[in-house]
This record gives C-alpha cells, sequence and structure tokens, in this order.
DNA sequence: ACGCCCGCCTGTAAGC
DNA sequence: TGCTTACAGGCGGGCG
C-alpha cells in the first residue's frame, strides 16, 4: 500500500513525536507477518531511546541510540535500527495506551504514556532490528535496494546512466525497488503521465530529453505527493500516523480514473493489466 | 536479463 | 440474503 510520500509522511509524523522518547516495553502478536520477527525484540527495544528516523524507499528506520551498562548514551558506540515495512495494507498509529487495539494490531511500542502500533491485515509487511552499520550491507542482500528516488546522490546524469544500462518497459524499471527504491504502482502511472511516456517504452530507447522529462517528472510527482502527505484511495487503506488522509489523490491524472479525460489533452484514460496488476495512462498524449 | 505467473494474507465490493 | 469472484498501493520465488 505505501509508496514513498505514504512513508515519508509517517517517518515525519513519527520523528515529531518519537525521537528522545524512551521506549518502556514493546511486544508482538503470536501473528507472523512475511518474515519472523528479530530474536528476542521486545528485551532489545526496551530502554532504549528514539534518536532519529529516516526512510530508504519504502522503508522506515527507526534509529536508537546506543545502549551502556549505566543506561548513559555511548557517543562512541553504533546503535541499532528499527526497520518496518509496511507491504500493502501496513499502517502504523501513535495512539493512548487507553484506545482499544484496531483489529490486526502486530506490533505495539509502548512510550509510557503513548504507544507506536503496527497494524497489517494482509500480514505483508515486516520488522526487522538490527545494528546500524549492517544496515545499508542488510538491505542490499535482504532487499536489493537501490538509491531512494528522492535522494541527493541521485543526480540526473546518475540517473541517465542507469536508464542508459536496462531495456526493460519504464513501468517496471520504474517499480524495480533494485534500480530506484520508493516508487510503486500509483506512482509509476503519475510519474509516466507527468512525463509524457508510454509504461512500455524501453529504458534505453529514450532520447536526452525524454530522459530529462522522465527524472523531473519522478522527483516532481514525488516532492508534490510527500507535501499532501500522500494519497488515501476510496479503500481509505492509507492513513498517517494519527489516522487522517492524505490529499494529493485529488491531483491524480491517470491512476484509477478510466474513462475520465486525460487532464493534459482531454482523451479518455485507458486501463490495462500488465503483470496482474492494474496500469492507467492517456493513449494520447503518452508516447 | 527479463517478463510473467503465482502465492502469501484479509477485506471489500460487485455480480449473480 | 448469501455465495462467488475479482481486486487491492508489495514482494519474492520459480519458470520459460
Amino acid at each position: 500500500m505505501p509508496e514513498l510520500p505514504e512513508v515519508e509522511t509517517v517517518r515525519s509524523d513519527l520523528g515529531a513525536v518519537a525521537v528522545n522518547r524512551r521506549i518502556e516495553s514493546a511486544s508482538t502478536s503470536g501473528k507472523a507477518l512475511r518474515r519472523p520477527y528479530p530474536d528476542r525484540l521486545g528485551p532489545r527495544l526496551q530502554g532504549r531511546t528514539v534518536s532519529s528516523t529516516r526512510r530508504w524507499g519504502k522503508h522506515l528506520l527507526i534509529d536508537l541510540e546506543a545502549e551502556t551498562d549505566h543506561g548513559v548514551p555511548d557517543p562512541l558506540a553504533t546503535g541499532e535500527v528499527v526497520v518496518i515495512h509496511l507491504g500493502m495494507s501496513g499502517q502504523l498509529w501513535w495512539q493512548d495506551p487507553a484506545e482499544p487495539y484496531l483489529a490486526h494490531t502486530h506490533l505495539v511500542i509502548s512510550f509510557g504514556d503513548a504507544e507506536l502500533r503496527l497494524v497489517d491485515p494482509r500480514t505483508f509487511g515486516w520488522v526487522g532490528l538490527g545494528p546500524r552499520a549492517a544496515l545499508a550491507s542488510a538491505l542490499e542482500v535482504f532487499g536489493r535496494l537501490g538509491p531512494d528516488a528522492l535522494s541527493r546522490e541521485l543526480t540526473g546524469q546518475v540517473f541517465a546512466q542507469m536508464l542508459a544500462r536496462t531495456n526493460a518497459r519504464l513501468k517496471l524499471v520504474l517499480m524495480d525497488q533494485a534500480f530506484v527504491a520508493g516508487i510503486g504502482n500509483i506512482y509509476a502511472d503519475e510519474i509516466l503521465h507527468a512525463a509524457g511516456l508510454r509504461w512500455d517504452r524501453r529504458g534505453a530507447s529514450l532520447a536526452r530529453s525524454e530522459v530529462e522529462a522522465l527524472y523531473s517528472a519522478m522527483r516532481e510527482v514525488l516532492r508534490d505527493a510527500c507535501d499532501a502527505r500522500g494519497s488515501t484511495l476510496a479503500d481509505a487503506q492509507y492513513r498517517d500516523l494519527f489516522g487522517r488522509p492524505g490529499s494529493y489523490q485529488a491531483h491524480h491524472r491517470v491512476h484509477a480514473r478510466q474513462g475520465l479525460p486525460c487532464p493534459r489533452c482531454g482523451a479518455g484514460i485507458v486501463r490495462e493489466r500488465i503483470g496482474g496488476r492494474s496500469t492507467y495512462f492517456c493513449p494520447s498524449c503518452q508516447h
């Protein structure tokens, strides 16, 4: 469900409320997620303090201060990182402990007067925990993650070099987390429409101006979607940390809009099923 | 390397 | 009303 803008909204919200807060306890439901929970998750989280929140693609990273024997943070030690992937139906909620649990609440991290709760009906999400130093290599091996789609190091020049090396279709390239991390089905369609490119164009076939248009569209769509706090569709699956919907769905130009006029040229938006999932595009002004 | 299918799960909506 | 089917924003394994 959540793609880069939705995870970024949750990351930002969580940073605002959880940084410098101490974890009092953590526990999981018996239900298995996509991957097994880390060993001794509860004891390893207890007593730690959240130092920052980060994001890599669709992965939310919660940095914990290093622990010492006396509970004093050691600036020279490397702390651990909690990794949360929300899969298709995962939500994070910041709730009062007195609030009843929502159905499918699988992980509860208690901060005393507030709790961070992971809710995931379809259990496609997962939780990881490991040393910060090992995180990059772990994600590269485990998730084979490319650079984050909004990262500074992913310049237009780097993007063009990467794209020139692939012959895959653009929609699959954008959704390939090993190419760039963070783009899913919704934003792939929106980015390709903004760039004026068809989903089935081959990566290496693009002219220089088209590569630049694609790069600009990727950055602009994702930034705008972050500013709008993500997209909440009719199923209302995505909510921010406090249960509020995003607003970028009002700016969607093609996604879930089959038959409606293209905002750029007026032609009817087409829906096709590609590899078992829906793709929306304008047959007239995407080339 | 790439595309395609399937399975993993549950919830919802549409169709009969 | 109930039953069946399709579908949902992700990912990873297997196969051709």
